[in-house]
RNA sequence: GCCCAGGUGGCGGAAUUGGUAGACGCACUAGCUUCAGGUGCUAGCGGCCGUACGGCCGUGGAGGUUCGAGUCCUCUCCUGGGCACCA
């Protein structure tokens, strides 16, 4: 049997879809638009197979909402900003903009042989100047709207990739791509204040009810809003206080220590008079880094010698420690114990010989008897031992003791958030210029606007690691704006982050002279469904909510969220190889022979196969999707990522699946093949009498394109390919002498056609024509299924004894219960399980089910 | 430790509100087509018993609610992912 001519049928259609230009998008006031973007790629040289995943989610959106009539913008681009690059110039000695260049070259390449709807002609690249001019122009606007940071503080320095990371780039003590572990340095950075809308990114959250739940909740932790209480304490012989934060200002009667971060200021300054703390202080950053060391680090603390006074209890005195679970970063960097209510602090106390004392009495206990064992007690209940709160539950003692608080001047109600700024500073060549002028006299003045952008120098020196722009012997000294004496130009650039922030509303129109045009970025924005990886579910994400906000505070935008529907897709997965060395093996360097057994092709020695895992370069169980692409078409590469696995879980790639989709393809080809000639003309109508046979194809047809129409609207795509597969099976089966058969392979094929459309456009394409057709499936519309042909007139019902099936009854739709009870118990084997006992009571629900209970 | 998903045949996975568990596909088995080697067609395919009709068991485990539970409740085990001394 012939393979269906794939290559000829992709590029043909490639190239008419091409020469229309049918993907370019342009506003249309007839037509409700509608913005699919899929996260894009970073240009590191070839796509792997987690870009045909997402990409081809993407177009199946795109094409079905076209085919529905929405005016589509389906844009594609570059993330080219990177640390690869520069990794790459230094392995290899090119240029990374050439590099770069190159790789997007191949990729697009590439990424056409899939077919996608993109309309290429919005293409951009981040490392544009044409595109990060605009990005220069908004951290000025930033700048001055107050949205911008430049700090003193501690940063992630990676050895390794010589740069500076964001915490939330920081994984287990360990930079996110390189992979070392990460040190701490002190410098000066810029930060966007991301902050100053935690409260805001947390609240409309709740709105964005086309997003995964999972990432609305990570985000929420992410942000960690927590309500508690600011409280000053006063340190017994001392002027000054010690501040701590709380979330549980009600338990402050319990209080029986305080401690403090081993960074904190009030740390640092005992152990100048204490070497034994100095030594301390120096043992908890030993151990605060690998993640291991954190899991088994116990609790430790080193009494300061300082007490505190507690602010409600007269004459009381408490303990003051440096321990190490104390975080500087979060809320004050020092906190009270409660160990009765606070299972970390009641380990601590009891470490360390201080009282227990409980102050909130679960609500089944007994205030004589009560006592706190092993276990902290975090419920709720009636306050005790806590003075002017006594009897008061929790969330009312909080408030009564806040406004104590506040009245006496030792404390207030306060809400933190775990959210921190947004470190932007990288110590590296292949990135945005940050558009500022460090002047001795004037300090820091920014790039005045006619001068932007500020372009990266091409001749650099790139043969180690480091930021070459710090080395350039010229671009960095210029003279200052206000003052015009000698001044040095902002070597650090932008995390790629900011790129990817808002490149999806340049988008809208990519070759305006401003950032924006303002009519088009309003019509295109929000996105309507975004697709990616869920590993971008907190960082991109949030700082691209954030940036829509800082965009609309300075006056370029009039919304508050980019992405109105996010769809989070899984992984693509491999099994592992390993050969008798331990080395990890490819898989087309194996093959599985006739018992189960896989052997290295080269020399038939055994290889042991481990899990599926992530395709990856360190395991190397990729598999390079142009090689699938030309051994079986995209269209095959396309389906079989579509079918079996639901998209957003893992997908593990096999040979055999792959072989499915192929050989399926090839089944409808042949389908159409045969049945070309038959066909009723178009537009022929049906008999008034149609045989029951056909009847029910025809109930099928249109119960195939209502139920595949809500389930891709659903994203339930395996489950769509799978009525899709299911209908061709019936249309394959179709008798036929029956009367109707051309008429019902005119209609069914038709209809297949369509709904194949988004999944396998060239061979739907194809398959369109042969069916007569002179305009394109890419823009033909949508099936509607006929709601008459969507009813059964006979209904299968299950007929249960005592909730076990017995058997089956098939009755016209509609039944009342008296008949539907009746042919129940008529049956044969109904009635034998029955026997001779009594019938108590008949269970019915109508069209469904009867349950006979004896 | 905390949070979020999950656990259904040999495998990927189906099963709107509780109402015929296993759709669709893969793998496998038997047969057919002179078919040589990524082919097609037919039939079978959860387990056990039975020639068959049919019966019993079966959705990680244990209880429970219900006429009826993969689905709801309680407890528990396991897997994957995320986060982490977050006060």
């Amino acid at each position: 049997m012939d393979r269906y001519p794939y290559k000829e049928i992709e590029a043909k259609w490639q190239r008419i879809w091409q020469e229309r230009q049918i993907f370019a998008a342009a506003p249309d006031s007839r037509r409700p638009k509608y913005y699919v973007l899929e996260m894009f790629p970073y240009p590191s040289g070839r796509i792997h197979m987690g870009h045909v995943r997402n990409y081809t989610l993407g177009d199946v959106v795109s094409r079905f909402k076209r085919a529905q009539g929405y005016n589509i913008l389906h844009p594609m681009g570059w993330d080219a900003f990177g640390l690869p690059a520069e990794n790459a110039a230094m392995a290899k000695g090119v240029h990374p903009a050439a590099w770069t260049y190159a790789n997007i070259d191949e990729m697009r390449a590439q990424i056409q042989s899939m077919g996608l709807s993109l309309d290429w002609s919005r293409e951009i690249a981040t490392c544009d100047p044409a595109y990060y001019r605009h990005e220069q122009a908004m951290f000025l606007d930033f700048l001055a709207a107050g949205l911008v940071d430049r700090k003193e503080s501690w940063v992630n320095w990676d050895p390794v990739d010589q740069t500076v990371l964001a915490n939330e780039q920081v994984i287990d003590g360990r930079g996110w791509r390189s992979g070392a572990p990460v040190e701490r340095r002190k410098l000066a950075q810029w930060f966007l204040k991301i902050t100053a809308f935690s409260e805001e990114l947390l609240d409309a959250l709740a709105g964005l009810d086309r997003w995964p739940d999972t990432v609305r909740a990570m985000q929420e932790r992410w942000i960690g809003r927590s309500a508690g209480a600011r409280v000053r304490f006063r340190i017994s012989g001392r002027d000054d206080d010690l501040e701590v934060f709380t979330t549980r200002p009600d338990t402050l009667f319990g209080a029986s220590f305080m401690a403090i971060a081993p960074d904190h200021p009030l740390s640092a300054a005992r152990a100048a008079d204490d070497p034994k703390l100095a030594e301390f202080i120096a043992a908890c950053a030993a151990t605060g880094t690998s993640e291991e060391a954190l899991e088994r680090a116990e609790k430790i603390g080193y009494d300061t010698g300082l007490r505190c006074a507690h602010p409600l209890i007269e004459g009381a005195s408490l303990p003051v420690y440096v321990a190490n679970f104390v975080l500087m970063e979060y809320g004050t960097g020092a906190i009270f114990g409660c160990p009765g209510h606070d299972q970390r602090d009641l380990e601590f106390a009891r470490k360390y010989g201080r009282p227990v004392i409980p102050v909130v009495l679960p609500p089944d206990a007994d205030v004589a008897t009560f006592a706190i064992g092993d276990e902290a007690y975090l419920g709720d209940g009636r306050m005790i031992n806590s003075g002017f709160l006594d009897g008061l539950d929790v969330a009312a003692a909080k408030q009564r003791v806040i406004a104590r608080l506040e009245e006496l001047g030792v404390g207030r109600g306060e809400t933190t958030y775990r959210l921190r700024d947004w470190g932007v500073s990288r110590q590296r060549y292949w990135g945005c210029p940050i558009p500022v002028i460090h002047c001795a006299r004037c300090g820091i003045v920014p790039v005045p606007r006619e001068q932007l952008p500020v372009t990266l120098p091409d001749d650099i020196e790139i043969g180690r690691p480091g930021n070459p722009l710090e080395r350039h012997p010229t671009w960095k000294h210029v003279a200052c704006p206000r003052c015009g004496g000698a001044a040095r130009r902002e070597t650090d650039t932008f995390d790629t982050f900011v790129e990817s922030s808002w490149y999806f509303m340049r988008f809208c129109s990519p070759h305006a002279e401003e950032a924006f045009d303002r009519a088009a970025v309003e019509h295109w924005m929000p996105v309507d469904q975004y697709i990616g990886g869920v590993e971008h579910a907190v960082l991109h994400l949030l700082y691209s909510r954030f940036f829509a906000r800082a965009l609309k505070k300075c006056g370029y935008v009039s919304f508050d969220e980019p992405f109105m529907g996010l769809f989070t897709q899984g992984m693509v997965c491999h099994k592992t190889f390993r050969d008798r060395a331990g080395n990890w093996r490819q898989p087309d360097e194996v093959e599985e022979d006739a018992n189960g057994v896989w052997r290295l092709t080269l020399d038939g020695s055994e290889v042991t196969v481990g899990r599926s895992e992530k395709m990856s370069k360190s395991r190397r169980n990729t598999i390079d999707p142009s090689a699938t692409i030309e051994a079986y078409g995209a269209d095959t590469a396309r389906l079989f990522m579509l079918s079996d696995s639901p998209p957003e879980r893992d997908l593990e790639w096999t040979e055999a699946g792959i072989d499915g989709a192929w050989r399926y393809l090839n089944r409808l080809w042949r389908l159409f093949e045969t049945h070309g000639g038959r066909l009723a003309p178009h537009g022929a109508s049906y008999p008034n009498e149609l045989s029951p046979d056909a009847l029910e194809v025809r109930r099928a047809i249109h119960r195939t394109v209502a139920s595949v129409s809500d389930e891709l609207e659903r994203f339930h795509f395996n489950k769509a390919v799978a009525l899709i597969r299911e209908l061709s099976n019936r249309i394959e089966a179709l008798d036929a002498d029956d009367p109707a058969a051309p008429l019902l392979l005119r209609e069914g094929l038709e209809t297949l056609a369509l709904l194949l459309g988004p999944m396998v456009p060239h061979l739907a394409e194809e398959l369109w024509q042969l069916l007569g057709h002179d305009g394109l499936l890419a823009e033909a519309a949508w099936p509607v299924a006929d709601p008459a042909w969507l009813v059964e007139d006979r209904v299968t019902v299950a007929v249960q004894v005592n909730g076990r099936l017995r058997a089956t009854i098939e009755l016209p739709r509609g039944s009342d219960r008296a008949a539907l009870e009746a042919s129940a118990l008529a049956e044969p084997n109904v009635a034998r399980t029955i026997g001779d006992k009594s019938v108590r009571r008949v269970i019915v629900v109508p069209d469904k089910i009867v349950n006979v209970v004896v």
